[in-house]
DNA sequence: ATGGTAGGGCACCTA
């Protein structure tokens, strides 16, 4: 089983880069971020089409998130438990697996936060807190758990282009490298950095200067398994080909595969 | 320290 997650930056401007990257990839699981479209607009008749059911929870102009799958899921959540956010970041469902058991997906765009004195930080961090009390709940519920996303968060030094230049700054502090501990401490692990321990590999790189030209990126996209999945997990990439394409996302898909 | 580009939507806001 192969799972995986792109924020696409407008789905409305990357259908085309999304439908290729499906067709060539074929993951069973795609998460998708910053829609940036209505829901009336979602594409789901182009989507299954190509052989994936939709569902789907977006605005006008900001944020939206989407899990496309090979099978239906069940059980869909398209608010995060506990908190009244009109802002549509997050979407969770239960999806078949092969032994009869079922696997709890759950997609989240996290708040950039902006500034660490901006107010835009304090409601990054009230999110994350209640990211982690909704993931505690879900790992009580069903062990078989994948978190998925765009975190806005660098777990670690390793996952940043120049260290230096970002030190302290939003995506790279400290606190919020101690919030993304705290939530991992609930039973949840890094995939890619199971299977990677090199630097320099990234999933998003800026529009603006050199940028992607010069791989002036940030890890800040991932996917994480809770110990039975990861005990399942094979093999975790990031695909820097969709960030080659004219006029590309500012991210590229980052996958995990199971034996599952 | 600042600004650079992109998307949405048509003046700026968000990233």
């Amino acid at each position: 089983m192969k799972i995986a997650s792109w924020n696409v930056n407008s789905l409305r401007v990357r259908l085309d880069h999304l439908s290729d990257w499906l067709n060539d990839n074929q993951p069973d699981l795609m998460c998708l971020q910053e829609l940036k479209m209505p829901d009336q607009d979602f594409p789901s008749e182009a989507l299954l089409e190509l052989g994936y059911h939709s569902v789907f929870t977006g605005q006008k102009t900001y944020n939206g998130v989407a899990i496309l799958s090979k099978q239906p899921l069940d059980n869909v959540v398209t608010d995060m438990p506990d908190m009244d956010d009109p802002m549509r970041r997050y979407i969770a469902g239960d999806y078949p697996l092969a032994s009869g058991q079922s696997m709890r997906i759950v997609n989240v765009y996290v708040p950039n936060g902006q500034a660490l004195d901006s107010d835009k930080f304090i409601y990054k961090r009230e999110w994350f807190s209640k990211l982690r009390a909704a993931m505690r709940e879900t790992l009580q519920d069903n062990p078989n758990v994948v978190l998925v996303g765009d975190f806005n968060i660098t777990p670690a030094d390793i996952d940043v282009h120049d260290p230096k230049r970002w030190a302290g700054k939003i995506h790279c502090s400290d606190i919020e490298r101690l919030m993304l501990q705290k939530l991992m401490s609930e039973g949840l692990f890094d995939t890619y950095r199971h299977f990677n321990t090199d630097g320099d590999h990234f999933s998003w790189w800026d529009y603006r200067g050199a940028g992607y030209r010069a791989n002036e990126g940030l890890r800040i996209d991932l996917i994480l398994s809770s110990s039975a999945m990861l005990n399942a997990a094979t093999g975790s990439h990031i695909d820097e080909a969709p960030r080659k394409l004219e006029r590309p996302s500012d991210h590229t898909p980052v996958v995990a595969e199971y034996s599952l």
